[in-house]
DNA sequence: AGCACGAACGTGTATATGCACTCAAAATCT
DNA sequence: AGATTTTGAGTGCATATACACGTTCGTGCT
């Protein structure tokens, strides 16, 4: 399998393209968030601690794939507007992060608009490129997993 | 066309997944880059501005996909590291940018290593991953352009 | 019990990202 | 020419991202 030489113009870089895709992405949805104050970051943790009832960071890191240390610094909004909280568990160590009921009704709240932000997207792209994008992505991450 | 009702699981939000995937992909190319000292936005920026020969902030930010304010913050590093200068044109309201000697000498150096992330990427995913990934990316931008 | 190792987490530092706002200069209108 | 509008760009603010490093605590070994 012998490759075609790689041109260099930065518009066949990948990481150029995945990364401006998120930029261009990313703005959508905050439009349609903005109403609530949560980033889309945001809404994607609250909707994985409500969901997980209490979470460890690491575990979160898991989940969100995402640096540890960049949940650590994601959650302070969330703290400091009561959306969730930090207990520390039988483990010393660890620190486990729950929904208050302020962020479970926030979440709540932020669903339809993240709807709305979805079938905005999924409209414009029609279902089979809807389709398509996401079975690439899903499989190009497997594929990088290891990596 | 009656779209299916979206299911709420985040894995089922696009936003999600490909923020997720820039972030892994970043981690690749970062990775590579990292003897030259240039992160992987500089790496871009700093292609476009040695290709494009004096070029005006705004005009980077149509090439790049980028806010425009968001490059005058990424220009930084490489206005302190002397590898990009920015002088005022005739129209004293636009500020041109130009590689200079050891901007372009140090593009090229990193052109390798990036040569050397993208084909890395590619192999990992196989031929056919490769293009229906960068397919579905190209089109769904051009979807989006005008959300 | 005491020690060594690994696990879970936070901090320092640096970059990336974009919205709202402001400033200065060019272009256009009257 | 003078006033208004439009254009190009920077700043303040807030968040997102992750590597290197340090800290604390559990675990297992002797």
């Amino acid at each position: 399998m012998s490759n075609p030489p790689l041109r260099l113009s930065p518009t066949e870089c990948t990481c150029f393209r995945v990364r401006g895709a998120a930029r261009r992405v990313t703005q959508i949805y905050s439009r349609h968030l903005a109403p609530t104050g949560l980033k889309i970051s945001q809404f994607s943790l609250l909707g994985f601690v409500s969901a997980e009832g209490p979470v460890s960071i690491g575990r979160l890191s898991d989940l969100l794939a995402t640096d540890r240390t960049t949940l650590t610094r994601n959650l302070n909004p969330l703290l400091k507007s009561g959306l969730v909280e930090r207990s520390v568990s039988d483990d010393k160590r660890r620190h486990e992060l729950a929904a208050t009921l302020a962020g479970r009704a926030m979440f709540k709240r932020a669903l339809p608009l993240w709807a709305a932000a979805e079938q905005e997207v999924r409209t414009a792209m029609g279902a089979k490129l809807t389709s398509d994008l996401h079975g690439a992505l899903e499989r190009s991450m497997e594929k990088l997993a290891t990596l």
